[in-house]
DNA sequence: CGGTAACCGGACTAACGAGTCCGGATAGTC
DNA sequence: GACTATCCGGACTCGTTAGTCCGGTTACCG
C-alpha cells in the first residue's frame, strides 16, 4: 500500500476499528450501528467515519481480510495428497468462518462488485475451492453437477440452519447432512 | 371469533392490509415498513396499526395463517400409502413456500412465544411433519436422528442459500441435495 | 523543544420509521 | 333521511442511525 505511513496513532486506532468491526458484525450481524463499533473501538464515531467513508467500506475491509485468510488456507489444502480429505476439511473450516461470524454470508452478496478488494477476493476464493471440489470429484468423493457457488451456499445455510433451530452445536451434524448429500 | 361484526368498510380494509402485508413481506422480509403496506392496500397507516397494535403483531397475523395452511396440508399427505413420497412432497412443498416468502422462516423464530396463535401453529406443524419423518424413516427413507426441527430449518436455509447465490433456480437442485443427505 | 500538519471526538444535521391522536367522514339503524 | 357509534387518514412525536464538520489536541520532524 503507498498509504503516507499513518501516523502512530492513527494506526492503532485503525487497527482497533478493523478488530471492533470484526466483532460487532459478527455478533450483531450487517447492519450493527458504527456507533457501537466506535464505542468498542474506543473511539468516536467521527474517526471511524474519517477511515472508512461510509459503513459499506468498513465491512467491504472486514470480508476482504477473511476472504484473504481463507484463500491461503484453500491453497494449502491443495497441496494435500488426500483429496476426498482436503474437500472435507475445507468444507468444515468455511463452516467454522460462517459460524463465527453471521454476517459473512450474507456480507458478500451484499458488497456486490463495489469494492475490488472483496470482488477479487471472492473470485480467488471461488477458484481455489473449484480446484478442491475437481480434485475429490476424480475419486468420487463429490457429485458431478456441484461446483464453488454450491457448496459455498449450502454450507452456509447449514450453519444458517444450525442457528435458527436453537441448537447451535447440530451444525456439525448438519454440514455432515450436506457433505452427504453432496457425495451422490 | 366473537368480534363484533366489523363494519363492512373496516372487514374490507383489514382484508387488504393482510393481502398487502403477506406481500411486502415476502418481497422485502421481515422489517419492511408499515408505510409501504398501508400504502398498497390504500390506506392510511394509521390504520393499519389501530387493527394491529405493532408490527410484529401483524407479522404475527401473516404467520399464522400461512402456517394454517401447511398443517392442513401436511395432514393430507398423511392419509398417503407411499409414506417417503409423501415426505419428499411435504419438503418440496415447505421449500416452496419459503422461496415465495424470504421472511417466513426468520419471521417464525422472532415470533417467538409471544403470539399464542403462532406458537400453536408451530407445535402443530412440528408434530404433524414429525408424523410424516417417523412414517417415513419406517420405510428407511430418512436416517435416524432426524426430526421436524432439523428438517424444517436445512429446507429453509436450502433456499435462503439459492437466493444468495444469484441462481434463483437452483433451489430445487439444493432441496434434492439436502433430501438424499437425509437419507443416511 | 517548538511549530505544524495530521488527527481526535463529540455536537450537529438529516432521513427514516414506529406508534399516537384527533377532526372529519361514513355505515348501519330506525 | 337523520342520528350516532364507529371508522378513517394524515399530521405529529419520538427515537434511532448514517454521515458531516470544526475546535482543540497530539505526534512527528528538525
Amino acid at each position: 500500500m503507498l498509504e503516507p505511513a499513518l501516523r502512530a496513532d492513527a494506526r492503532r486506532n485503525l487497527d482497533r476499528i478493523l478488530d471492533a468491526a470484526a466483532e460487532v458484525f459478527a455478533e450483531l450481524g450487517p447492519d450493527a450501528p458504527i456507533d457501537e463499533i466506535a464505542r468498542r473501538a474506543g473511539v468516536g464515531h467521527g474517526t471511524v467515519f474519517r477511515r472508512f467513508p461510509t459503513k459499506d467500506a468498513l465491512r467491504a475491509a472486514v470480508l476482504a481480510a477473511r476472504l484473504e485468510e481463507m484463500v491461503a488456507f484453500a491453497g494449502e489444502l491443495l497441496e494435500r495428497p488426500d483429496a476426498g480429505a482436503a474437500f472435507d476439511e475445507f468444507v468444515m473450516y468455511a463452516a467454522r468462518c460462517c459460524r463465527r461470524d453471521r454476517t459473512f454470508f450474507e456480507g458478500l452478496e451484499r458488497c456486490g462488485e463495489q469494492f475490488p478488494d472483496v470482488a477479487r477476493g471472492k473470485q480467488e476464493l471461488r477458484d481455489a475451492l473449484n480446484k478442491l471440489i475437481r480434485r475429490a470429484r476424480r475419486e468420487g468423493h463429490v457429485r458431478r453437477e456441484v461446483d464453488a457457488r454450491d457448496v459455498g451456499a449450502l454450507v452456509g445455510a447449514a450453519i444458517e440452519a444450525s442457528m435458527y433451530t436453537g441448537r447451535p452445536d447440530a451444525w456439525r451434524r448438519y454440514v455432515r447432512i450436506v457433505l452427504d448429500g453432496l457425495r451422490s
